[in-house]
Order: C-alpha cells, then sequence, then structure tokens
RNA sequence: GGAAGGGUGGCCGAGUGGACGAAGGCGCGGCGCUGGAAACGCCGUGUACGGGUUUCCCCGUACCGAGGGUUCGAAUCCCUCCCCUUCCGCCA
C-alpha cells in the first residue's frame, strides 16, 4: 500500500512514477484523491459532533449527581447521536471505498529502475558460467526425466490434471538433495530456517499483495476460508505483522522450503511440455525484514545469496533488472535470476528477487522503533533461492551425456548420494 | 467436535455503566541524593488519525482481542467472530 500522504502531497510525482508501470492508474489517483477529501471532511465534522455529544454527557452525569434534571440535555445529545450515525455512515462507505482503491494500487518503482513496457526491455546485468557445448543435440528435460524414470507426466496428469508432474526415484531423490543443499547454504549467510504453514487467511495475503487483485492465481480451500500458499514469501513476510520490532532485531533474514500452489490462470499453452510451469512446485525461498536505510544494499546481497546456489550447481546464469511495466505489484525493484536451458536454446526465470521496500510493510503493519524513539515500517525482501523444479530441469538439460544419463553436479553429490543418473 | 475459563499499556495486574487512556507494581527515561554507585525520593513514560502550528508543541477524536448492538454515556451490559488455557472425544 502506497502512503496516503505521499499521494495528498505529491499526487505528480506518485502519478508519474506509476505512469512508468502502466498508463492506466493515474485515474485511480484521482479517485483515491477526492476520496481521501471527502474522508476528512467528514472526520472533521464528525469529531467535532462527538466533543459536543461527549461534553453534553459529562454534564448529564454531574446534573444527575447534583439531583438536577438533566432530561433536556439528554435530549440534545439524542439529536447529537443521530447526526453522528449518519455521518458516520457515510464515513464507513468512503473508507471503504477507499480501502479498496487503495490495495489495488501496486508500488511505485524505484527510480533507478528501467522505463519499460515488457520483458523484452529489461536490462542483462551481468552473466556467469560457460554455456554447456554438446556434441549431440541436446534433448529438452522431459525427454530426459521420462527416459530416465524420474519425472513421469502421464500419472501425474492422471492423478490430478495437466501442469502436475510425479517425481519418482532418483527425481524425488534429487528435489529432497537440493532442498538440503540450498537450506545449509542459506544458513551460513545467516538465514534462519522456518517451517510455515502451507495453508493462510485472505487478510496474509492482501498483507504480501497477491489479493485483492489476484485472486485467480490462487487456490482457495472455501470451507475453511484458507488458500493455498503460491510461495513462501506469504508467510515468511507476514511472520511479524501487527508487530513493533526493536531496531537491534533488524535485519531479520528468513529461508523456508515449502511447495508452492498456482492455479496459472492466463497462461494455458504456455510451457505446456516438461516442469516449468507446473500448479505445483517446490522452493527455497529468502525474506529479509530489514531497516528501509539499508535495503537496497540487501537487495544486492539477497540476489547473490540466491546466485551462489547456481554457481555451486555450476549452472550458467544471467541476471537481469527487470523494467517498470514487467514489475510485480508489489515490488519497487527486482532482479530475476535466468538459468540457462540448452533444450530451449535460452535463459529461463529461476529466481526473482524483489524489494518491497516499506509497501508490504503499510499493509500488514509491521514496524520497528527507530533509536529516536518513533515507530516506522520496515522493508520487506524477498527472492527464490532457488525454484528447484527448474533447478531440477535445469540440471537435467545442462548435465546430460548422449547416452541419456546425467551427471550430477559435484556439489550436489554427497547430498544425492550419486555422481550419475542413469537408465 | 463437546464443556468450562480467559484475552486490559513494554510486562504483571486492578477496574461498581458517568471525572477511565485507564489504580498499583515492574521495567524504561530524566532529575535529586552520592566521591561514584546501589537503595531511596520526585517527575515523566502508548498508538493512530484529524486540525492548529511546523515548536516532535497544543487541541480534538478513536483505541482495554476484532466487529456489531443496547445507552444521553461502555474496558464494564448483550450478540457474532478470532485467539489462548484446561478437561473430554478423536488422531499423526
Amino acid at each position: 500500500m502506497l502512503d496516503i500522504e505521499l499521494i495528498r502531497k505529491k499526487p505528480e510525482l506518485v502519478k508519474e512514477r506509476l505512469s512508468r508501470r502502466d498508463g492506466g492508474l493515474s485515474e485511480l489517483l484521482d479517485k483515491v484523491l477526492e476520496l481521501d477529501k471527502n474522508r476528512r471532511e467528514l472526520l472533521k465534522k464528525i469529531e467535532s459532533l462527538r466533543a459536543e455529544r461527549n461534553k453534553k454527557s459529562k454534564e448529564i452525569g454531574l446534573l444527575r449527581k447534583e439531583g438536577k434534571d438533566s432530561s433536556s440535555v439528554e435530549e440534545e445529545v439524542r439529536q447529537l447521536k443521530t447526526e453522528i450515525e449518519s455521518l458516520q455512515e457515510k464515513l464507513g462507505e468512503v473508507e471503504e471505498e477507499l480501502r479498496k482503491v487503495m490495495l489495488r494500487i501496486p508500488n511505485l518503482p524505484h527510480e533507478s529502475v528501467p522505463v519499460g513496457e515488457e520483458e523484452s526491455q529489461n536490462l542483462e546485468v551481468r552473466k556467469w558460467g560457460e554455456l554447456p557445448n554438446f556434441s549431440f543435440e541436446p534433448k529438452p528435460h522431459w525427454e530426459i526425466g521420462e527416459a530416465l524414470g524420474v519425472l513421469d507426466f502421464e500419472r501425474g496428469a492422471r492423478l490430478s490434471g495437466s501442469r502436475f508432474t510425479v517425481l519418482k526415484n532418483w527425481g524425488a531423490r534429487l528435489e529432497r538433495a537440493l532442498m538440503n543443499l540450498m537450506l545449509d547454504l542459506h544458513a551460513k549467510k545467516g538465514y534462519e530456517e522456518v517451517i510455515p504453514p502451507h495453508l493462510v487467511r485472505d487478510e496474509i495475503l492482501i498483507g504480501t499483495g497477491q489479493l485483492p487483485k489476484f485472486e485467480e492465481d490462487l487456490y482457495r480451500c472455501e470451507r475453511d476460508e484458507l488458500y493455498l500458499i503460491p510461495t513462501a514469501e506469504v508467510p515468511l513476510t507476514n511472520l511479524f505483522r501487527g508487530e513493533i520490532l526493536k531496531e537491534e532485531d533488524l535485519p531479520v533474514y528468513l529461508t523456508a522450503y515449502t511447495p508452492c500452489y498456482r492455479r496459472e490462470a492466463g497462461s494455458h499453452g504456455k510451457d505446456i511440455r516438461g516442469i516449468i510451469r507446473q500448479h505445483q512446485f517446490s522452493k527455497v525461498e529468502l525474506v529479509k525484514i530489514v531497516h528501509p536505510d539499508s535495503s537496497y544494499d540487501e537487495l544486492e546481497t539477497l540476489t547473490s545469496d540466491a546466485e551462489e546456489v547456481l554457481k555451486v550447481l555450476g549452472l550458467p546464469y544471467r541476471v537481469v533488472e527487470l523494467c517498470t511495466g514487467d514489475l510485480g505489484f508489489s515490488a519497487a525493484k527486482t532482479y530475476d535470476i535466468e538459468v540457462w536451458l540448452p533444450s530451449q536454446n535460452r535463459y529461463r526465470e529461476i529466481s526473482s528477487c524483489s524489494n518491497c521496500e516499506d509497501f508490504q510493510a503499510r499493509r500488514m503493519n509491521t514496524r520497528f522503533k527507530d533509536s529516536t524513539g518513533k515507530n516506522r515500517f520496515v522493508h520487506t525482501l524477498n527472492g527464490s533461492g532457488v525454484a528447484i523444479g527448474r533447478t531440477i530441469a535445469a540440471i537435467l538439460e545442462n548435465y546430460q551425456r548422449e547416452d541419456g544419463s546425467v551427471v550430477v553436479p559435484e556439489a550436489l553429490r554427497d547430498y544425492l548420494k550419486a555422481d550419475v543418473i542413469a537408465p
């Protein structure tokens, strides 16, 4: 959520910044300004009426104590009451409307973010690793995985439909090994390991920004009014919602291995084959809750902590800075890490690292007491460290050999207890 | 799932429907006492919003788990929900 005060004081700046994302947001802003003005006028009226009411109520108490007649004052207060009630009803409507609009306005992009409308305008920041050179035609991971008996698409679909896959044998073990490798790596960097709930209430999703706007992307358990998490960012970031942290508690680094559930509404036909786009996938997530002064430094280290996973696994990747039009709803600035997929002859997203500044903190009401005793909103960051399904795909493809076997990356051998995956 | 009890400031804890933003204690900050400290004494110590003024100063409003209701007036009475504790049931 944006700071209403900023919108009020510098509407043109906010509009300009939002327009870098999407031209259609200016009207929403005007609506906010109008509702806010309306709200404050009503508030002023109500508060002065209430002040009067409070005064007169006290008078009644005094009169009665002295045994005097208070009925005329009572009548006055009764009238004030009905007046207050009708104004309050109006105020309630205005506030509800304002809240609704505010919750649908995305974060302001940081001024450093390159302006652009779509993916192609993202900025390549750096590349790492040598692209593999094959003396044969490299196969896509689904062919390799099926042949090795580690990916079973047919049975996955039988159980749950398309975009559900069964990991078997070395596939299942690969996931477990990767989970351990990643968590161990992050633990060394000071991230605290967490196992959060995978089902959360709607206000938790409002906190991180998935709701109300992206409801159709989520799985919902209607009976219990709970949603399956689309990423561990949701429960991790919300861990301190409503709390006032001590300044010395910051920064907080968290990591969690969880499944992620996404309906993938609107991506029909995209990445139909393989495990690149699944309704359920596993991910190790990194979340930071930090002091506002250091959040951009923290974004750099967060990104490099995620990159570290790919370095250790020897998977070639590049880092791109998302342009304003490609930025997620809550993010002020985002680096995507893209891993090389030989069968597609291109890099594919495997991690997304964002600084949300105080956008989520406002929605969650997570603050800290600074050295002057003032309560301020924290900054929140999140990044995949990294998506496990896509890592499996990348390993299968980058480490494949002509005979259909796959070499296990060195760093993974102790975890997997195998050097090669062969049929 | 059933029954009972409970949720009050940073913490503990009192609170009869009217002077309660809330006793008392602890903690914390300041001052005093002291050579210095402890102990002691005095004073202060929540948040949000709106307004005035931009001096972190004043005024107002709201907040005692959340939301409704009763009342001239609610921390206090009523209803719904959430959470915690205990007992029973079920269960990995």
